[in-house]
DNA sequence: AAAGATCGCAACCGCGTGGGC
DNA sequence: CGCCCACGCGGTTGCGATCTT
């Protein structure tokens, strides 16, 4: 359910937000945010900009996994955060799907009990806040593979995380409103097969032909390399405006 | 069955950074 | 060079859902 509150409208969003919001960043991209929280009329409804990308990258994005970790997710979590300690954006990038937000969220709940249990169950003595993994977690290889190049697609371990996890889709919340404004199918694994490291970038990866900018001049960006690998998520050019 | 505790996650906030002017 | 704006990041909070007593 959600609740809403009329005079801030701040809090939850409603599937009605969703929508809007959906459509245009649809049309228009995932940029200017402040401008697609003013077209969109989520302005006007206190939405900010800066509230609408969170609320797109975090549950609306269509590249998004849902539902529990997987096992190889959970020790890419630890290995990476042992490297890089809170980056959760930059952990984010090495999991296909999984939001910082997520992550980060993840990690405070599962692990950090996890690793409170661990310590008390050993000596005191061992350190607290940069948890070395190894000690934390005895079964957890020293290396998967991390070290950059390794990880970004050589090894292939992400895309046989998503290749073995087809399930985790199945929560996805998200479907509803998709088939709704006719988004064109997600294809299974969501497109992020092939080892391709740049998958791994997904959330950032766009999910629009360059259109409707051309249309608003005074809202044209250069597009970036991700652009590139917009077909990553298998959409197509015949996106129509939804409204 | 009810009340309290805990969990899980969405959302917000403040700050830093980079680019354009 | 400094200012402004847009964006991204990490930390924190709020609150519904679930579990425990």
């Amino acid at each position: 359910m959600v609740t809403v509150r009329e005079e801030t409208r701040k809090g939850p969003w409603t599937e009605q937000e969703d929508l809007q919001l959906v459509c245009t960043v649809r049309l228009f991209g995932e940029r200017r945010w402040d401008f697609i929280a003013k077209v969109s009329g989520l302005r006007g409804l206190n939405r900010t900009g800066k509230s609408c990308r969170l609320r797109w990258v975090n549950y609306l994005h269509p590249g998004l996994k849902r539902g529990r970790m997987s096992p190889h997710e959970e020790r890419l979590i630890l290995e990476l955060h042992a490297r890089w300690g809170n980056r959760w954006s930059r952990i984010a990038r090495r999991l296909p799907g999984r939001t910082d937000n997520e992550i980060k969220n993840y990690w405070r709940t599962h692990m950090r009990k996890k690793a409170q249990e661990r310590k008390r169950n050993m000596s005191p003595s061992s350190s607290s806040s940069s948890l070395t993994y190894q000690s934390c977690y005895p079964d957890t290889p020293s290396t998967i593979g991390v070290e950059g190049q390794e990880l970004h697609g050589g090894s292939g371990c992400i895309t046989s995380i998503l290749k073995g996890n087809p399930s985790d889709m199945d929560a996805y919340p998200m479907d509803q409103i998709w088939m709704e404004i006719e988004a064109p199918e997600v294809p299974s694994g969501m497109g992020l097969d092939g080892g391709n490291d740049n998958a791994c970038s997904s959330l950032t990866a766009p999910l629009l032909p360059p259109t409707a900018w051309d249309y608003y001049p005074e809202a044209c960006w250069k597009m970036d390399e991700e652009i590139k690998m917009a077909p990553q998520f298998g959409y197509s050019e015949g996106v129509g405006p939804c409204f």
